[in-house]
RNA sequence: GGAGAAUUAGCUCAGUUGGGAGAGCGUCUGCCUUACAAGCAGAGGGUCACAGGUUCGAGCCCUGUAUUCUCCA
């Protein structure tokens, strides 16, 4: 064995090696409990980022334990074409080699989208194997594929049945650039610089108002001012009721309007008076349909102005805005411009500033939908969300929905099955064209692709066909991993969809997880350059490292932030249990088959403290995966390792591995091989590869470490004398060490050694295990009492219940060491008077429990013991000279 | 404006039913000890943001304040 872990050679060809074997597929035992779980298919967008390593790993490690312990693990992969993004990767690919999507028309286009989608599924295959995720291959699913499509069909169609789908005309928010409706919530808010423009509105019957002839707007967007249907006022604002039912002009197109009162307007904002374009602002929107105004739309679908823009037609939005500026300064127009920060709308994929826009699109009517869902959450189909808190987010998005606009002006997606007729304009919505095709057009538009991704964990089991096998065996799936900031665009319309279509929730738990941040605590971006490469990170660390840091440097529900750093260190873990597998592997001479323990009888203090340890960890490891506390299991197995295994059990056995009879060696060879072997499997899930790789090289029966036994509790393991025992005697040692330390006496030199014990109890710890104390203390005598004579000139350490001496005449500073004593009694003295204070109080000995009561008595014994010992010891220093 | 999160060692972060504050990295000292020097041994370092409250007992529960961040409007 490679006295240091190399990664690559660890991990070359186990991935196809499992995947070849079948391990990844389902067991089908139908005597075991199914457990399911879906993965959020990943864009075919692009790569795969840390992000999907980090929610893979979640899932992987869930899905590698429920299958050690023996469930039938279904685990099914797929992809998302993602509508809106795909399509603008690809127009952005076209745009380079200066062609237009209508330059190719929709067919063509399409297949280059195709086209797209084989090259980075191909990619992203590539990266699943190198994460190492164990997903059912022959399941995977792709959310435009024929199955996944039918499903979308009846969605639609039912829901339309139900009167829960509906076309109509609304104001909607519109992305110019993908030329497309987009629902509110793929609009994301920013806060920009713009600016007041205070504009005069000339009256036009020669009424006068304060002395002026004109009134004063103020708008953020004059280029809208074509669209102008009304001035509205505030009916209570006393200031401005004698002007409602007046006229005014807009400037540049001298168009007539009224001046209306209107609840809407809020009086102190601007000046009270606001201009209404039903056609190009949402609540305006609202306001004309209460006024029965016209709705004027002065905008093409890229945002330049139309015709209804006079002489600024064809210009862009923003480059009429300047024009417009101009002019009405030019013509006395414009009053002031008051530059302020506010919160403008742009879309999630493209970036650009959407448009509030009237047009006609397909919508789902959200209430009844939303109400099922929180209602669900009242009964014990309720979805588990995983920290607690996020349920909140959820809530309280499904009291305020509002009705989701499905239709996008796209080419890339499920098309929407809705027919009109040539002749008759009548809408026939169904699975399949009308018999008499020729006479209907099929809606050019496609759905969001957020209204399939809702159907993914049961289109993909089958659904519509309730009778499928994986529909009946492993629908509702288990648990659902996925970042927190896709609750509203995806679990939530995951819930109402299931629950309206399956009855049941899709899902048991939610287990959500942050993002992952750059070292400083940036977001990872493009446009920062800051973003982390996956399989950059594994090619240099490997996956099992990366895997490590993922888990262990988390908290459910938290952000992350990424650093090499904490690679080394992960890296620096797995190089230790490489080396400690090592040790173990080269020192097993006749151990075969599965590690099986030796009769109790023949463990001696160190074999029954790590098996206690071990068990401990079994336990702790397995309650807190269990809670989907990933870093707390990866806490306990680092330190059971590190510190127990390795610094101490290890370096024990090399004790009997040496020293000991025959049968002891074998004995501790079989621990040694039986404590590795369940932390492989412990482990497993986590790090996969490496896990698997030494349980290869050590003895083992059966062909994978992926479907060996997961450990569990062996309550005749646990052992509290052991662990008591032992800590007496690593507290010794350590004693020790700090005098070596301090005295500048290395381990090189031996040193004669003195315990003075209180009673006779400790002795015989410290004497029955006089090898480990020669071999970690190396004294070139020992002598152990409750009467022996103290040496004068010596180094010495306190422990509750024995002082441990040092003699080292030249090397003593008795005035050092008298300091160090007279420190040590005023910090032991401050610990006796605060137990004794607490164990005087009677409240706390009436109302806290017994075993809390008891380990304070015991505590203030120790240290009473401690200052008694640091008393005498002073004393004796005091006479030395 | 509403909701939520964070605030603990120099840095990054754990701390799960309230019962004497931990890790990794960094710092200082000493060791190439036959698994590992990317290691081993030892040391130093914290009025747990602040102010109240509940409790025998608060990093943890309650109220308020401050700062930072996220989402929603």
């Amino acid at each position: 064995m490679a006295t240091k872990f190399d990664p690559a050679a660890v991990e070359a060809g186990r991935y196809d090696w499992w995947r070849n074997n079948g391990f990844f597929k389902p067991s089908g035992d139908k005597s075991a409990h199914p457990y399911s779980i879906v993965l959020p298919p990943p864009n075919v967008t692009g790569k795969l980022h840390l992000g999907h390593a980090w929610d893979t790993t979640l899932q992987d490690i869930i899905i590698r334990r429920k299958r050690m312990q023996g469930y039938d693990t279904l685990w099914l992969p797929g992809m998302d074409h993602a509508g809106i993004a795909t399509q603008a990767k690809v127009e952005a690919r076209l745009r380079e080699k200066g062609i237009s999507r209508y330059d190719l028309g929709r067919e063509k286009f399409v297949q280059q989208v195709w086209d797209w989608k084989d090259e980075y599924a191909d990619i992203i295959h590539k990266q699943w194997s190198k994460l190492g995720i164990s997903v059912d291959y022959d399941r995977e699913r792709f959310t435009l594929d024929s199955g996944l499509n039918k499903a979308v069909r009846k969605v639609f169609v039912d829901l339309y049945k139900k009167g829960l789908i509906y076309r109509g005309t609304y104001i909607i928010n519109w992305d110019p650039q993908a030329r497309t409706a987009l629902s509110d919530i793929e609009v994301v808010h920013k806060d920009d610089k713009g600016a007041f423009y205070h504009v005069k509105y000339p009256f036009t019957d020669g009424t006068t108002f304060h002395g002026k002839d004109y009134i004063e707007i103020a708008t953020t967007r004059p280029e809208t001012m074509f669209g102008d249907e009304a001035v509205a006022v505030n009916p209570h604002d006393d200031r401005y009721k004698e002007l409602v039912g007046k006229h005014v002009r807009v400037p540049l197109v001298n168009r007539e309007i009224e001046i209306i009162a209107d609840d809407y307007v809020t009086p102190d904002f601007g000046t009270g008076m606001v201009k209404i374009t039903p056609a190009h602002d949402p609540n305006d929107f609202k306001v004309g349909k209460r006024h029965n105004l016209p709705e004027l739309n002065t905008f093409n679908e890229d945002a330049t102005l139309n015709e209804n823009g006079g002489k600024y037609q064809g210009m862009d939005r923003f480059e009429a805005r300047k024009a417009i500026v101009d002019d009405l300064k030019k013509e006395g127009y414009m009053l002031k411009i008051k530059p302020i920060v506010h919160s403008v709308g742009h879309s999630e994929r493209t970036g650009v500033q959407v448009e509030a826009r009237l047009s006609t699109q397909w919508f789902v009517k959200m209430k009844p939908l939303a109400e099922q869902a929180l209602k669900n959450q009242q009964t014990d189909d309720r979805v588990n969300f995983v920290p607690k808190r996020f349920e909140h987010t959820f809530t309280q998005w499904m009291e305020n929905v509002h009705d989701w606009v499905i239709s996008r002006q796209l080419w890339w997606g499920h098309r929407i099955p809705a027919w009109y007729n040539k002749q008759t304009g009548e809408t026939y919505v169904g699975m399949e064209a009308p018999k008499d095709a020729e006479n209907w057009k099929q809606d050019p538009d496609v759905l969001d692709t957020w209204f399939s991704s809702a159907l993914w964990p049961f289109s993909t089991m089958g659904w519509p066909d309730t009778d499928s096998a994986d529909f009946k065996r492993y629908f509702p799936t288990d648990t659902l991993v996925t970042g927190y900031d896709i609750i509203f665009f995806w679990v939530s319309r995951m819930i109402f969809q299931s629950l309206e279509f399956t009855h049941k929730a899709p899902f048991h738990n939610v287990l959500l997880h942050g993002l992952i941040r750059d070292e400083q605590g940036r977001k990872m971006s493009k446009s920062l350059g800051n973003g982390i490469d996956p399989m950059d990170v594994i090619k240099k660390y490997g996956v099992d490292a990366l895997r490590w840091f993922l888990i262990t440097g988390s908290t459910p529900g938290q952000d992350i932030r990424f650093s090499y750093k904490k690679m080394d260190a992960a890296w620096n873990f797995i190089n230790k249990i490489w080396n400690a597998s090592r040790y173990v592997i080269m020192n097993l001479k006749d151990v075969q088959g599965e590690p099986q323990l030796p009769d109790a009888s023949q463990f001696n203090l160190a074999d029954r403290f790590i098996l206690a340890r071990l068990n401990a960890t079994i336990k702790q490891v397995n309650e807190q995966f269990d809670k989907f506390e990933f870093g707390e299991a990866g806490r306990a197995l680092y330190n059971f390792i590190w510190d127990d295994f390795c610094d101490w059990y290890i370096e024990m056995t090399k004790e009997t591995l040496n020293n000991g009879t025959a049968e002891q060696k074998h004995n501790t060879e079989e621990i040694l091989a039986y404590v590795l072997d369940q932390t492989l499997r412990l482990m497993h899930p986590i790090m996969p590869f490496v896990t698997e790789k030494l349980w290869q090289s050590m003895p083992h029966e059966g062909k994978t470490i992926m479907l060996a036994d997961y450990p569990v509790d062996r309550p005749e393991l646990d052992d509290p004398e052991a662990i008591e025992q032992m800590s007496d005697l690593i507290n010794l040692i350590k004693a020790v060490r700090t005098i070596r330390n301090d005295a500048g006496a290395p381990m090189s030199k031996p040193v004669e050694m003195l315990i003075k014990v209180d009673d006779d109890s400790l002795k015989q710890i410290f004497e029955s295990n006089r090898d480990y104390i020669d071999r970690f203390c190396h004294p070139t005598n020992l002598t152990i009492g409750k009467d022996i004579a103290e040496p004068k000139l010596a180094m010495s350490g306190i422990l509750a219940g024995a002082t441990v001496y040092i003699p080292m005449a030249q090397l003593v500073d008795l005035n050092a060491e008298r300091a160090k004593m007279q420190k040590e009694i005023k910090k032991l003295e401050q610990e006796v008077e605060r137990s004794n204070k607490k164990l005087g109080n009677q409240k706390f000995i009436a109302n806290a429990p017994e075993a809390v009561v008891e380990k304070a008595k015991q505590k203030a014994s120790d240290w009473q013991q401690k200052l008694d010992s640091a008393k005498e010891r002073l004393a004796s220093l005091n006479d030395a000279d």
